[in-house]
DNA sequence: TTGAAAGCGCTAACAC
DNA sequence: GTGTTAGCGCTTTCAA
């Protein structure tokens, strides 16, 4: 792995290093025409600039990283993928990074910092230790689908969610819906059932709740609830891939004459078989405001509160 | 962001840069307990090293690339998430790098060499210019899921797999089965239609394909077929994904009696709603495979030629 | 067992 | 317009 540096560059075209450099980043101090030769130069020779040497001079790398809970979840993918377009388009790079916990810790942020990024986007929110961290190292973040009293915030309307999901169920005449949670930790799930005991209570409607996370899985929850012979004739879940998990169980299972229903629209972006009632909300726009909130705070290091702001949901 | 760095923890606890690096290293020629004095006044002060400081110097980063055309194929996130496992034991990072052709370009090559990478994993192939740049570079490079006569790499029994399936869709009874390929470039997707074309041949049945790519999505091509009354009772897509998204088309026609085939066996990492008829493989081994390969190459870069080695499969 | 000094490749400040 | 110099934070000699 040999490399050309800006030296070997100066060398051959007889130029100063600093020239070199200049005339690469475009400055405009340097005569049009030695740009043009050095540039030549440069790409003939295979010249590839050391973006470690880059950073660690500067001072900032234009990189943002991600931080995530599991590789594997494509919505993560999908949110990604909407910010990746606006982070090209500022010129920013971005690294994923990926933790086993619920809430991140100070590891986690060691491992960030320590990559020199200049901005953190987090689908998941820190633990204590991890928020203290965070501050003191005055790192711009913002979280994603989490609402937090210490960092900039871009959430759902999960209650109203909750709230209207549960209210089509009841429309199309669904009476034993049943709710099945992620966990008990985080404000989106806690947030979405409460939008749906808003919603059976004033239908007088008697609310089961059920946590994937407790349980293990959202496929032993529906088997527990078949074994238990609990009645239900609809199941609002955390998410939409929580819904094909419990809809593919229960098929696989002979059930089919239950209403399923998910969040986030899943299909919109990634199509599957099959269809879930679900929430939906503008992505790309959920995704932006993240963005730019990090920019914002990126400009500016020193200002004010953390903010939060809500993306509205609708039925799909 | 402001950072504590070496110089700030040599000052405080009176040792010098050196000593303090070398104690954080856990290096043998620093007495134990002035390592722990060390250690324990690094972390209260919340000292977090700088990766490009540290790559500058020692010359390499502990990093891998893997590159990739989509962000949003959620085969990519389930290799990736089984290389990551064998990355953390070897104490590696990795960094995701997209790109949005069909074959890897030149400007691709640039901007992973420039950020470090100790080594590089592509889930596609390299143009002409690209593959001379990374040869130029000594860059040691694993090539996953295509043949590579410039590059190591770690394929599948591409061939078998489309044999295998279309036989077991004949044995079920289908007469007209068509193949849905991906491309026309990449030899997986000929290499299964190859495997296809030999099972219909045996069995004197007369095989046709399409390709999604040429006709723009799996979808246009099944509204094609069904719009021209071409006669099917079988399909086999190029993998899974485009079998779910064929047969979501077709249920959205009202098209239920036809037999879909895919590869992958995607849903023994992410479950679905439905199932199809699939070619398995170990994928665990197939990401195991490649990262070993890579970290060969890193370990001794000049040693021969570009080995091949093939991932066996199976029926599902 | 510890310290001093050099230098990785780059860019910013300043001199010419 | 271009060159000189310094230094980002770290690790690796080499000396003490």
């Amino acid at each position: 792995m040999k490399r050309v540096t800006l030296k070997d560059v100066a060398k051959t075209c007889g130029y100063s290093v600093n020239c070199v450099s200049r005339a690469l980043m475009d400055a405009d101090d340097i005569a049009t025409t030695t740009k043009q030769r050095i540039k030549q130069i440069a790409e003939e020779m295979g010249y590839v600039p050391h973006m470690s040497a880059s950073i660690l001079r500067k001072g900032n790398s234009n990189r943002i990283g991600i931080l995530c809970d599991n590789l594997l979840n494509p919505f993560y993918s999908v949110i990604t993928n909407y910010m990746q377009w606006r982070f090209v388009e500022k010129g920013y790079t971005f690294v994923t990074f990926y933790t086993t916990r619920q809430l991140f810790g100070t590891d986690d942020v060691k491992q960030i910092v320590a990559s020199d990024v200049d901005g953190l986007i987090c689908f998941l929110g820190p633990d204590a230790d991890a928020t203290a961290m965070l501050k003191k190292f005055n790192l711009p973040t913002v979280i994603l689908g989490r609402k937090s009293d210490d960092f900039d915030s871009v959430v759902l309307d999960n209650f109203k969610g909750g709230y209207i999901i549960t209210q089509r169920l009841i429309d199309s005449g669904r009476r034993n819906i049943v709710y099945i949670g992620e966990n008990n930790i985080i404000d989106c799930s806690l947030d979405r059932g409460e939008g749906y005991l808003k919603a059976m209570k004033e239908n007088n409607l008697t609310p089961v709740s059920f946590c994937a996370y407790e349980r293990g899985s959202y496929e032993n929850v529906v088997e527990q609830m078949v074994k238990d012979n609990i009645p239900f004739d609809a199941i609002f879940c955390f998410n939409d891939f929580g819904a094909y998990v419990v809809m593919d169980r229960l098929a696989e299972m002979g059930i089919y004459d239950k209403s399923i229903a998910g969040f986030d629209e899943i299909r919109k972006e990634l199509r599957f078989y099959g269809k879930v009632d679900t929430v939906g909300y503008d992505k790309q726009s959920f995704a932006q405001k993240a963005v730019d909130m990090l920019f914002e705070r990126i400009r500016r290091s020193n200002i004010g509160q953390p903010k939060m702001v809500v993306e509205d949901v609708y039925l799909v």
